[in-house]
DNA sequence: TAGGCCATGTAACCGGTTACATGATTAG
DNA sequence: CTAATCATGTAACCGGTTACATGGCCTA
């Protein structure tokens, strides 16, 4: 899912400006499973506006700066679904927690009993966001989407909750510095 | 995780050459989360040995090609140790089936249910790739992430299997190709 | 009046992939 | 004889991030 295929699944259920894309790859329905900065957005757009799969139209709201807004066309649509019917790309996890979850043993019960509170408070956050957007969401697709969402991360936490221990009980275990410096 | 922390981590607890850290990454245990190409292996392996966080012996099993074994040095086992108490990014999921699901009122019944087959297949497999390296591995560190990687994939296989038939329903509904090229 | 949000955009950089080049050995 | 696996490495490219530049409005 590349910078092009989301903003062109963005547009397709609604108009809006390189600002609200990123607003909505970062605390919208899409953030769980997508990512993306300006850097890429601004750009991203400008391409695909001279490819003719998206058009712009500037506005104004009363008070706020001029506001460029993006909004699909027919053909933008059509490579829409041309992106959709591509098998899609297996899922990849990033997980810098679960690296260090792995290597338990080379921190301190504290660090590590940290590192999953942190994870546990993020979790939740991410869980109340989706939840958030799930009630006055009546798009099918998304709210099945949202439910997987929930579901995973209720899953996660669950075995946070039930296999902290486990995972601090193995960083009081030896002295790893030591071990590692010797 | 980049390349040079992840390099460290496998050499922190065994020696091994670039192919088979490639191997490790796409095969092994560290394959639910994180990914990594020989394009960015054998640049970093050669830039850690420059810095003294590795170094190298040739090694030759008969009958085979000659491979350069990796291990870590004392310097490589502090600059991990270093990587790891570094507060750990947020996982990053990149999920183009969701975006597929998302979207499922473009696909036909028939499309979405081959989608929901094939990762249905594919998570099976991964789940018996875990298992595989859960038993005969007495690693704790490795077998509490192996344990989430099994409990996520359960949580993911359950929710399609008893939410499939939702998800075609929606792709079963209106003419979207119609209503997207109108 | 300072900081935060709105809003657009660029340039430098970086981490990584893809594809290629090379070559030996083994199994079918 | 062919395909697969083992094994190392490079070069071109690419998608993306980070940091910067700019500026107006609103709130505390």
């Amino acid at each position: 899912m590349n910078a092009h295929a989301l903003i062109l699944a963005i547009l397709n259920y609604q108009e809006a400006s390189g600002y609200e894309i990123r607003k909505m790859s970062v605390e919208g329905p899409y953030s769980y499973f997508v990512d993306i900065s300006y850097g890429s957005i601004y750009p991203t757009l400008a391409r695909l506006e001279a490819e003719g799969f998206v058009v712009s139209r500037t506005a104004q709201d009363p008070g706020k700066p001029e506001r460029k807004v993006y909004s699909i066309t027919p053909a933008g649509r059509l490579e829409f679904i041309r992106a959709l019917s591509q098998p899609p790309q297996n899922d990849k996890l990033k997980s810098e927690f679960l690296m260090v979850a792995m290597a338990a043993e080379y921190g301190s019960p504290a660090s590590i009993s940290r590192a999953i509170g942190e994870r546990i408070a993020f979790l939740e956050e991410e869980r109340a966001m989706i939840a958030r957007h799930m009630d006055g969401c009546s798009h099918e697709g998304t709210r099945w989407v949202a439910g997987y969402g929930l579901h995973m991360i209720d899953a996660g936490l669950a075995y946070l909750k039930t296999n902290c221990e486990a995972l601090m009980a193995i960083a009081g275990g030896a002295n790893p510095v030591g071990k590692a410096a010797e």
